[in-house]
DNA sequence: CAAAGTTTTAGAATTATTCTAAAAACAGAT
DNA sequence: ATCTGTTTTTAGAATAATTCTAAAACTTTG
């Protein structure tokens, strides 16, 4: 565990949520200013492993770290393109029933969110 | 219509399948040497509007072109990358019900492929 | 604290995609 | 078929996200 794996960590803890690779690099950036983009590259993929971030991909396939890591859909606003995780465990229990328990799923329905609805 | 773009058209009949933009640019050049990258992408959101084509992207945030157009699921195997259409008629209606019908939905799960199976 | 291994770093390199502005092709009216 | 205005194509430059590189800085272990 370095300085720097415990600066990403850490400003995930404080602000949980969904982030692109430069989001990440400018919010731990505050927690350890020296930090270089490249390390934020290094260790997302690390996190990932260790099951302490989970990473999606939006529409427009750019790469999205969640803190949320258990699995979960999500609707993502057409409008503004922000993530909110969604929890439907009817549709988990459709998808385990069809490919059986376990098999990783990824799930995005398009939905404009309450801001852009106004 | 343009000649550019009844080759791309073509080329995509004769192999219907999921494709990058880079390879739907070498299968078109077949029909059409002449043919530029810049017209493949520019092309490429135009008959995904046109309902020609679906655009979807894979965890490795590359957008791929799927020659069938209604709404369906993908396997894709986590070993060679492969696409599977995959139909399910059971998680749509769950959807359906859960978040209107007609909302646009994008499911992939990773299973993997009989080839790398073996 | 020294050796061995791992991680970080800045910047260069790569890749996929978008932009640009000029040339070519197209469609509709003559 | 020809003119005219609009749309599309094109090559190459520009951009953006990510990966690579090899040296320097850390960590860990003995």
């Amino acid at each position: 565990m370095t300085r720097q794996r415990i600066a990403i960590l850490t400003c995930l803890t404080k602000h949980p949520g969904h982030y692109t690779a430069a989001e990440i690099f400018a919010l731990a950036k505050d927690e350890y200013p020296a930090l270089s983009r490249a390390t934020v590259y290094n260790t997302l993929p690390i996190l990932v492993e260790e099951g302490k971030l989970s990473k999606i991909v939006s529409d427009d396939a750019t790469a999205v770290y969640d803190t949320t890591v258990i699995t979960h859909a999500h609707a993502v606003c057409p409008v503004c393109g922000k993530w909110e995780d969604v929890f439907v465990p009817e549709v988990s229990r459709v998808i385990g029933e069809t490919f059986g328990d376990d098999v990783p799923y990824t799930l995005s329905i398009q939905r404009i969110c309450k801001k852009c609805k106004k």
